[in-house]
DNA sequence: CGAAGTTTTGCAAGCGTTTGCAGGCTGAGG
DNA sequence: CCTCAGCCTGCAAACGCTTGCAAAACTTCG
């Protein structure tokens, strides 16, 4: 029965702040209820007692009712890449904006994503977010038949019926192709990550079609292993032992393009852009800095942050709708690794 | 199959399962809580049926009865310094290897602690990790009120009563000196960060500590506005303003000292290590970049993240023992930008 | 001043679990 | 065959909140 006595040691409850307060559990229930009535004059006694006791309702009992939790689940396996710090960022914010909460799941170590959907399900989140190369149709399944709303962040996979929002990976591609060329580029290569990627494989086909458009042959083709600057290291030996170099490589995404530019100049002496262009993707931080300088594709992440949340707290309303897709367009960002004139 | 007529819409309780499965609801719960007693034959009927209509415990009612929520809070700031992905990443993995999960709070676009704080104790977390440079007493207090332990992650605030775990970082700080002395540089300078933050203070501290202990004159001193790599250019302009240049720069970490580096290199022209050397502090990845290869000190980041889960878990037992303070070891990382050979 | 209309308020029935308690069942010992 | 432990199991009371319903309190107006 300790409502304020001794030192507070357990939870105060409504209850307490009722009988403090001298009213209904039910008035201080609708005090803490944003659209509920109560008169001023009841919510100031509330409010007082509340402040006096250091009242603060109890999400689990109130999800209990009402159903939802105003958790928001993430998924993420990506922890080498800094741009993911960006992304995490991002989504954090935007869920705070609007009074809901991040439950952050970690799928890297190994860590079979089969049992974690298990532990996520049963808090019943109010959506999830999944930026995994894994997506199982496993998870989507579960997401549909408990209907949470699901929005699958820069990935595209074919497989599976979700929400999807991403960076126009091919126009991305595209775009990288379209400025070699304007700079007189002509062997091309492109460095992606694992075939099985969405986003690799769409930004080398859009980097193709560019090219083909244009008349020329298709780029040169490496697959790194990971996602990673050392990767970029292994996959230009890789590239150059062919024999053929190329005068202008793509790579999927910017760290490991600066693993490529290192890769370049300090293995095989070259300098860039003079010798050879590098154009990376998704424009993290550390792409300005001094020693890379390098040119390349940005995504817009907060706006498909946005896009993601606005997708997953309107859809409770529309239930069994088709899953949508949104696309948003990429834009260049130049500095130093592609040359400015077009020479031939 | 789907179970539950017309499609599975709405959630499978354990009375669904009772149901099924032809015994009493007490029986499905304790056959989903470990301890509890329950003859074999219940147990395969209940798990049968559990499968047939893919259920799952609830985990807010549940967590209303047994007051564990099974959710551990993280409370992060610095978005912008790739370590803290590694930290997030390790801290995610130790958390959900015990069955934990977490629940991660941004509080770096401004978005005041003290309300913050409001929303997290709403979901009364079983323990909070703070791994942000304000650390409010507020914070503390509440927490301690609430019975929730606390760690305060890599930093060290005096004020507060709190569990710390954090790098030795005076200890750090000496290790920097020692090596730039034993390796004949004389003249010394550190760029910390904001002079409020503890882990900058400290790395300072032992810094001079050492050079005092060797004799040698205390180190010219800049405070970097914040925690970045743009902010290394600017505290070496301040740095150099004074006229007098020293021999070796100490940086509060990595992301600083790699801005500092190419400030040096690109701005002035100087060679690393021939001209002057550069001490970081973390050991990030790309501390190890080619472009940089900077011999830094790092902490322990996996084993500090252990300990912090050690203290929150083993807490409840304890109750109103007091906060526990551990202070791990760092390691010194020697790449390129301190010579080797100790000449005069 | 009283009737009709409009809040405001309290009651009580949940929400999906866990858990103390006591009755039921099982099997061993007499 | 009966008795007495021991385990299993079901009942029912929480846990802290929300919310439909109807009674109470206040307004407004004729």
């Amino acid at each position: 029965m300790a409502s304020g006595k001794g030192g507070g040691r357990s939870r105060v409850t409504a209850d307490d702040v009722a009988r403090e307060a001298g009213v209904s559990i039910s008035a201080v229930s609708r005090v803490f209820t944003p659209g509920a009535s109560a008169s001023s004059k009841m919510r100031a006694k509330v409010l007082a007692a509340s402040e006096r006791l250091d009242y603060m309702p109890n999400a689990m009992a109130r999800s209990l009712m009402t159903n939802r939790t105003n958790l928001i689940g993430i998924i993420m396996a990506n922890f080498k890449n800094p741009v993911y710090l960006s992304i995490l960022d991002s989504f954090t914010h935007a869920i705070q904006q609007r009074g809901l909460r991040s439950l952050l799941f970690n799928v890297s170590h190994g860590d079979d994503l089969e049992g974690s959907v298990r532990q996520i399900m049963e808090y019943s989140i109010d959506g999830l977010i999944v930026s995994a190369a894994s997506m199982s149709p496993l998870l989507s399944e579960q997401c549909r038949r408990r209907d949470i709303p699901l929005v699958v962040f820069a990935r595209h996979p074919r497989n599976v019926k979700a929400n999807v929002v991403t960076a126009d990976n091919i126009a991305g591609g595209r775009m990288a192709a379209r400025l070699l060329i304007e700079r007189g580029y002509r062997r091309m290569a492109y460095i992606g990550g694992p075939e099985t990627i969405s986003t690799s494989r769409d930004r080398g086909l859009g980097f193709d079609q560019a090219l083909e458009e244009a008349g020329l042959a298709p780029a040169m083709r490496v697959n790194a292993a990971d996602y990673g600057y050392d990767e970029g290291h292994e996959a230009v030996d890789r590239l150059f032992a062919g024999g053929d170099r190329p005068e202008a490589i793509f790579c999927v995404n910017d760290i490991l393009a600066m693993g490529v530019m290192d890769a370049l100049r300090y293995d095989f002496g070259l300098k860039i852009p003079d010798d050879i262009a590098v154009v990376g993707f998704d424009d993290i931080h550390l792409a300005g800095t001094k020693p890379y300088q390098l040119t390349t594709i940005r995504q817009p992440i907060d706006a498909m942050v946005r896009e993601s949340i606005d997708i997953l707290t309107d859809q409770p309303g529309k239930g069994d709708e088709a899953p949508v897709t949104r696309m948003l367009p990429c834009t260049v960002v130049e500095r130093g690794t592609v040359r400015k004139s077009g020479t031939t």
